[in-house]
DNA sequence: GGAGGGTGTCTAAAAATTAGACAATCAGCC
DNA sequence: GGCTGATTGTCTAATTTTTAGACACCCTCC
């Protein structure tokens, strides 16, 4: 129990902040809940924060949760490893699509299901990858790049931005 | 013109995959068909193929797609820098989010729009991350592991498979 | 047949990585 | 307060990797 780490909150109604808290502090370490998206990448600069639960439906009457997509891409943009799990109104489909392309782990529904919503959170905690050995990336970005230039070695070289030798001597030891 | 590589295209409708021929044969190098999505990995092991177009009703009666995302997880676990972008049935939009969060680029609904399917197949390929170099790899999964320390150096270096000296060094040297 | 591009291999110099050590600092704990 | 363990920043010398440059060879295209 107690071992998902730092949550961190955004919506613009209060309510709906304390029932997550409630409702999150049993599975988390610490909630961080804001009704102020400014507030966000502050937050997640003085602290590491291991998963983001976004409202997407901001301010009543503002443009349909552009509001939103801005600030999921802002923290995408400054935390990629961070998983984002957006919140949405029932009926509005669309817009958790759009979130998904632009990088949400999944999204929930609201009025949303307690257990639901916890199982989620923690699925998609339990999915974050690992880190890999320095190595291992390594190698599968070589061969990313062999695969993008077709198997050709001396452009992949020049465009991963070591010598074409290097790139012989890396695929050598690293199998 | 003709600039977008090599596309494949699946879809047990074979009526469906001529109508792509004639769509895709303006904009795209080289335009492959199949209805056979066994036969995807092994085209995609003969030839660099760019992007692929996976439809996901196979089968009249079939169970909902399912089958559908396990080609596209296939696809995804092989070629992962691949984009897949789906056709799915208008009414269909979760079997559309599962594929989303499968790791698929887009998503198109049946009845098509042929302007718009052109449309995305090309964002989706213009948008297509860059090869970045060796060291900026390095970087960005450096930045990662010490993130996912909370900061602690000698536990990133460790996990990184490096020793602590050589992370100050790719630290002070990169930036 | 020639030109251009890609491959596989080699050398010697330059640079990075390693293991290992050291004192200084910070944390929690008795 | 004082102890202990972990972490940091810095250093050295040996080892390994990377680099630039060169060479012969194999393609394909014209």
């Amino acid at each position: 129990m107690k071992s998902y780490g730092t949550i961190l909150v955004i919506d613009d109604n209060v309510a709906i902040l304390t029932a997550m808290s409630y409702l999150l502090v049993d599975t988390f370490e610490q909630v961080l809940t804001t009704t102020q998206p400014d507030d966000i990448l502050k937050l997640m600069a003085q602290q590491p924060i291991d998963i983001v639960l976004l409202d997407m439906n901001f301010a009543p009457g503002v443009n349909s949760g552009s509001e939103g997509l801005l600030w999921l891409r802002a923290i995408r943009k400054h935390h990629p490893d961070v998983p984002v799990v957006l919140l949405t109104a029932y009926a509005d489909v669309s817009l958790a699509v759009k979130g998904l392309k632009n990088g949400a782990s999944d999204f929930i529904t609201k009025p949303w299901d307690n257990g639901e919503l916890l199982h989620k959170l923690k699925d998609v905690l339990d999915m974050q990858s690992e880190i890999v050995s320095l190595d291992e990336m390594e190698m599968q970005h070589i061969r990313r790049a062999i695969d993008h230039c077709h198997g050709n070695l001396s452009r992949a070289a020049e465009m991963l931005g070591i010598t074409r030798q290097t790139l012989y001597n890396k695929m050598k030891r690293l199998d």
